[in-house]
DNA sequence: CTGAAAGCGCTAACAA
DNA sequence: TTGTTAGCGCTTTCAG
């Protein structure tokens, strides 16, 4: 079944059949039932390679997302995807495995669904420029932005918390509780993610509050895993440190390190405050439930499709918005008000 | 950049082009490498509608996902991916919105990428045959079969565990420890889901124990949402049911449900048991660990490959797979072995 | 081993 | 309002 059957069969040119089926204007009511009809009774199909190729322009913008089924994501997309639908654009969604390239998916991406430009939902820090040179469209990077590489500011723009900031207070609260060892569970721990930033923004706040930085509670996993962070956190409690605080830099890590606690024999909140970063729907049904910073995932995505509507209807300069963090005050940190 | 200007800068024609770009033989080694290196230098990408529309045949075995990042799925995707990839074919992963109609994506994405066969990985369990109709490829229904339609079993593979009695099984371990006031938590409840299956295992058991079904233990809500299964536990148990357990009929849903009973001032398991079926990673680092009858995702998706592909390789018939739960013994139910 | 040329199924001028 | 036709960028015979 081609478009070819389908003008065959009703009578009329391929022409008025693409018609019909893209909602143009000037066809006849009778041209439109009849192929509407032949359509719907052998079932067709059109072929989208075939749309997307003869096609000159969309109104697609790309979105790609790193790590599938990450829960974190699930409502920036949902939200992304209202509102570039409310803006009259289409959204592309790409998912990307773990340890593919982001620019490579875009730069295809781009070319092949004729983009306006791209969202990227996490991924590196530290792009270049020369990679990005692959990508001729805007882009926009949303729950992180790329201050590891050498790329101009004014070349993207990007929206997510202030990571550095969100570690700091997420110390700060534990500092504020009497907390003087206080141990950090991190991915990497120099490996270009954010856990590199939120780890910085925890020395940074153990400078500010003056406490020694003590190797022994760094705890660093080779992955944001739940079972890995699990299993770190036995290891290293099993080497019997002194702490009384665990700042985590992701709360997956943290949900993973409080099953190691409680089965260590200690108690959160009592023996050992647990606090982190991100707010995600899963650690709200934890036992206790998990203090930490949520990042504002409908805000994030809102303000990602905002910044990249307005530079396609030409806007020139590209943004940098920082959102603040909402503490979720659960049980894992007993907290004086 | 288009492999014309690629043929024209390496100094070759197009179809030499294509040649090395998919890994033909036949080509001089002096016209590979000068492709390469332009490939290279230009930073080219084929782009993909243009392949697929000129393509007359594919080794590509799609797999429809409903619902993005259902983590249920992640491990089960991963074993798909590989196995398809291992048997020489390529997989196509489509994801679909929760109430995005499976059928019709798969019959596109059939025409799209000339699929060789569909694996689905969950959906209704009431597809007709006219619906079905629109797709002309084998498919395998993995995570569910098609009880509820009115398909032919010879028309169509499936690999899943046995629902009914998997809700069977968990009555029986309830009634076992000495339950008989057992509630269930189900989303429904005549959805046509898989649901409704567990639900009708439940009834079986309390049939086979002599337990009276009692209306007031059934708690119904509208969805799979670990917030709803919260809510509506909630609501629930300010009804003051008399119960000693819970049956819920996902481990999502228990998870919100522990919530509920957590905050309503009993415990698990002292106060009431809990046991689901699934087997989520989440519900590992539940405090306490959910006693649950897990799902072998690995097998499943290894045994959905295996029959799409015996069938693309000639295999006649259909065959239908029922794959045995494992118990995973958590702490939300005490067994006394 | 290489090139010319005919599609793949659709869109979009351009004519009518 | 409708039809004709030239691409879109690639693959794939078929000659050479």
């Amino acid at each position: 079944m081609t478009i070819k059957d389908i003008a065959r069969l009703a009578g009329v040119s391929v022409s008025t059949v693409s018609r019909v089926l893209n909602d143009h204007p000037d066809v006849s009511d009778t041209a439109k039932e009849k192929v509407r009809a032949i359509v719907k009774e052998y079932n067709y199909i059109p072929n989208t390679s075939a749309r997307e190729l003869g096609k000159s322009t969309s109104e697609n913008i790309g979105v790609v997302v790193r790590g599938m089924s990450n829960p974190f994501y699930t409502k920036i997309i949902t939200e992304i995807g209202d509102k570039i639908e409310r803006a009259g654009y289409t959204m592309v969604m790409q998912q990307i495995g773990a340890n593919d390239d982001e620019i490579f998916a875009a730069a295809k991406m781009e070319r092949d669904k004729k983009l306006l430009g791209i969202i990227f939902l996490g991924g590196r820090l530290n792009y270049s420029k020369k990679q990005l040179s692959s990508i001729n469209v805007p882009f926009v990077c949303c729950t992180f932005n790329n201050q590891y590489g050498d790329v101009d500011k004014s070349d993207y723009s990007s929206v997510c918390i202030d990571d550095n900031q969100a570690a700091h207070d997420a110390v700060e609260y534990l500092y504020k509780e009497g907390h003087r060892k206080i141990a950090v569970l991190l991915a990497g721990p120099e490996d270009g993610s954010v856990s590199q930033v939120r780890f910085e923004g925890y020395i940074r706040a153990l400078k500010d509050f003056e406490i020694e930085l003590d190797e022994n509670l760094i705890i660093s996993i080779n992955s944001f895993n739940i079972a890995d962070a699990y299993e770190g956190m036995k290891t290293w409690l099993a080497e019997k440190h002194e702490f009384t605080a665990l700042f985590a830099i992701s709360d997956n890590m943290a949900m993973g390190a409080m099953k190691a606690i409680r089965e260590a024999g200690m108690n959160v909140p009592n023996d050992v405050a647990v606090i982190a970063i991100d707010g995600i729907e899963a650690s709200e049904y934890m036992n206790p439930v998990l203090t930490t910073l949520c990042q504002p995932m409908e805000k994030m995505g809102a303000e990602a499709v905002r910044l990249m509507v307005d530079i396609i209807k030409g806007e020139k300069t590209h943004k940098h918005i920082l959102l603040p963090t909402i503490l979720r005050q659960g049980e894992s940190l007993k907290m004086v008000q």
